[in-house]
DNA sequence: TGTACATCAGTGAACGCGCGTTCACTGATGTAC
DNA sequence: TGTACATCAGTGAACGCGCGTTCACTGATGTAC
């Protein structure tokens, strides 16, 4: 049953959007499929290009949404009290567990690190973009190097955690990262 | 011209496998090509068989072989003063513009970060392996906790700056990510 | 409000390409005597 | 040391598969009147 109305397809296009963050994040950009995006967002591949023009604008997308998701919490919130309390729950849950075992709702840096490094194009830019964004909220009150140290200790206890085989080992790993999160700021 | 030597063959394994570490660290080993690595090693790709038995293996010894060009020189050095300055002279290389700029002859956790925490089977034994190899070797005198805290640093200062458009920008992070490794130790 | 027609969201087959892997083949190397 | 033969490193064509992209088609939606 085709040609559904303007509202079922802006959320056809929201399903998309979203099942490409996370399967991008979990698989990784190259090996998402765009197949498997669609039967994920309960459609079939052929109706992809009246969403998005290729592949690259998708993943580029899909990653705004990702970083959108990961700091619009801290960005919400207004500056003062509120958004320090904001950005500590965010150091928190990033170094915890959950965020370690589902990089699907995770940073995005974290997952595709090693990917958007090598990216270049628009993808390049979203990625180039959220670095300062994110380092910016992260950053106390002395200036942009303190996000950046805390930004590249995260990230990096993230992606090292992940290597681990045994749990208790990557757990390990997050508590070191915690500690110098301490030690920096 | 076919069936070349035993000594041939070997140098042809060699040249096969560096191809791999180099050009897996450069594109990724998703998009590592069994085609481009022979080539590289001078040679078409129905050889590659002779060599390994399947990408899988192939990317596994090659990873071992980026650990070990990248290690290799501090567990050479005899433990004591020797050690300790091999030791320093890794994190001030780690964190240098060089290093930035060529993936191909550095690190693979930050080369292949994302790719890595994905992957299972021996790439996975063989990288969960490498970062305690590398921890060990980056811990002062406060325990393996002070060399995943290092680690994680300057694998995500890297991971980050390679992100940055501006060599500036990147440039900073890396300074950031020095300034870190002093308050952390 | 109703009618007639154009639009176009989604379907599913098809295309083209790159890639990992296989294979028949060649001829120099290694080895048994 | 020389000879005869088996081995096998490397070549290049071929296969099969998955993937991004295109396309003809369908029929409900949107719109002009």
């Amino acid at each position: 049953m085709p040609r559904v109305s303007n509202v079922e397809k802006q959320k056809s296009h929201e399903r998309i959007l979203q099942a490409a963050a996370e399967l991008s994040r979990e698989k990784g950009i190259e090996n998402l499929s765009l197949a498997d995006v669609m039967a994920a967002a309960g459609m079939t591949h052929g109706g992809f290009y009246r969403h998005f023009s290729s592949k690259e604008e998708l993943a580029t997308a899909a990653l705004a949404r990702s970083v959108d998701g990961a700091v619009g919490n801290i960005e919400a919130a207004p500056e003062g009290a509120e958004r320090d309390a904001a950005r500590a729950t965010y150091l928190k849950t990033y170094l915890s567990e959950e965020h370690l075992n589902t990089p699907r709702h995770g940073c995005p840096m974290a997952a595709l690190g090693s990917e958007l490094a090598r990216a270049d194009g628009p993808l390049k830019a979203e990625i180039a973009n959220a670095t300062d964004r994110v380092a910016a909220l992260l950053q106390g009150d002395k200036g942009i190097q303190e996000g950046y140290k805390k930004l590249a200790l995260i990230v990096g206890a993230i992606t090292i955690a992940r290597f681990a085989e045994d749990p208790a080992k990557a757990r390990e790993i997050l508590d070191a990262a915690n500690e110098g999160l301490r030690q920096i700021s």
